[in-house]
DNA sequence: TTCTCTGTGTGCGAGTTCGCACGGAACAAT
DNA sequence: ATTGTTCCGTGCGAACTCGCACACAGAGAA
């Protein structure tokens, strides 16, 4: 039984998986688990962070804007492999972004006081740690494909990244999400994807695109994609 | 004499201001001055980092790029108000960016293996944490920029942040310099700089551009300009 | 069934940036 | 003074995205 519930708990997030097992118990006493349905604000902006939360399913997005809101544009995406709220690790309990639940999901999460405290443990510090540096690699490479790739190739890259993160070919979104988080006109998503399904790397239905060619969305994505992603595995691979 | 030299020291870098004496004086005995000429690379992608720059002058950029390298842009501008190699503070030995002297100057480093001890030190810790936070706010809002900004108003913002590290209204920079830097064509940056200059917020001259209006160039950056720097503020400030 | 809302497909003019290419101007070295 | 190099100004067609606007379709509610 007790092994069961272990493996359950472990196997959901890949942060909190491969930690061992004395720090686990007193670790997942304080894991809360949730639900994570679409849209929920987990985060806003200059609010003091109550809890953060570990994914096992779903995607979550930070999302960077103006103080007055009329530019946003997603700068993290966090799925079972990552936590929201890396900056209580990073020992401030706000930030100037907004987070929430792009595609619904489950997850367990943790009070922000009880992760500082956890902190004070060298194995789980070293862990988040280096899931912050990941975290800032895949931010400085949303930078660099926002700079410089053309709408296809960013689309593909953040279907890519979301399909990391889903584990499952079909992600669940309507073209006017995705022009939120990448900054762009609702048409142009529409157009971008007729590309994509015209190349048999996708294919999309109503509020839903399956994934069918990865190597070919990854070529798409020409080199903007895949450098997170070595880094992440690099250092926190199981 | 030691007083003077303390003050010297502590003034130069604002992340090792403020350090507390009985901790800084362990602190500075593993610094070594050292000059920063424009165009030293101090962190190549993938390459072990050895030693932590603290800057006292002059700008260091970080450069996000793929591994091909045909796309790079910057992701992270740092100067006296920051370090170089914060990844060695989360944890890891190297990154998948490129790291250059962007405008000459000078500065401290630290033997990174020095600092991972001298990381062992709370306050110290604490604080070169919070600037990994501040870091990551600055590049993500860096995305921002890059997505919804025109190259005006993007070109104000680099101008403006590196106005703040440098401390004075003299940018010494070329139009290639920017252009690789903004990831936009050299003649793109011309044009934008002669609409800076027909506002009256620089003048423009060989190789130097100098600041004339900060307010003007904020009001032109559009409110993509400041979070970074509050965040910075809220957490470091001196 | 019918209505209504959300999601998607499409078209068109305007603005921005790109890529390329060339001329001129300032500076350094000889 | 001349030469070579770097830096800056400019022009033009192509490509991309924008902003707006409208039509259609699937899904759920009445």
């Amino acid at each position: 039984m007790k092994v069961e519930e272990k493996g359950a708990r472990s196997e959901g997030n890949q942060l909190l998986a491969r930690i061992p097992a004395d720090l686990a118990d007193p670790l997942f006493a304080h894991l809360e688990p949730v639900d994570l349905p679409q849209g929920l604000v987990i985060e806003q902006p200059g609010e003091v962070i109550e809890h953060v939360y570990f994914p096992t399913g779903g995607v979550i997005s930070v999302v960077a804007m103006t103080p007055d809101g009329d530019a946003q544009i997603e700068a993290g995406l966090i799925g079972r492999e990552g936590m929201s709220g890396s900056m209580v690790a990073l020992g401030t309990d706000r930030s100037p972004h907004q987070t929430t639940v792009q595609i619904g999901g489950t997850g367990h999460r943790m009070a922000a006081a009880r992760l500082r405290e956890m902190m004070r443990e060298e194995v789980l510090r070293k862990r988040l740690l280096r899931y912050c540096h990941a975290l800032s690699v895949q931010t400085a490479h949303t930078a660099l494909a926002n700079a410089k790739l053309k709408l296809d190739a960013r689309l593909a890259r953040w279907l890519l990244m979301c399909h990391d993160r889903l584990g499952c070919d079909e992600v669940p979104l309507t073209h006017d999400f995705l022009s939120i988080m990448l900054g762009v006109r609702r048409a142009g998503v529409t157009v971008s994807l007729h590309i994509l399904e015209g190349q048999g790397l996708v294919r999309a239905t109503r509020g839903l695109i399956r994934i069918n060619d990865r190597a070919g969305l990854e070529r798409m994505a020409g080199g903007c994609y895949g450098v997170p992603e070595a880094e992440y595995a690099r250092l926190l691979a199981a």
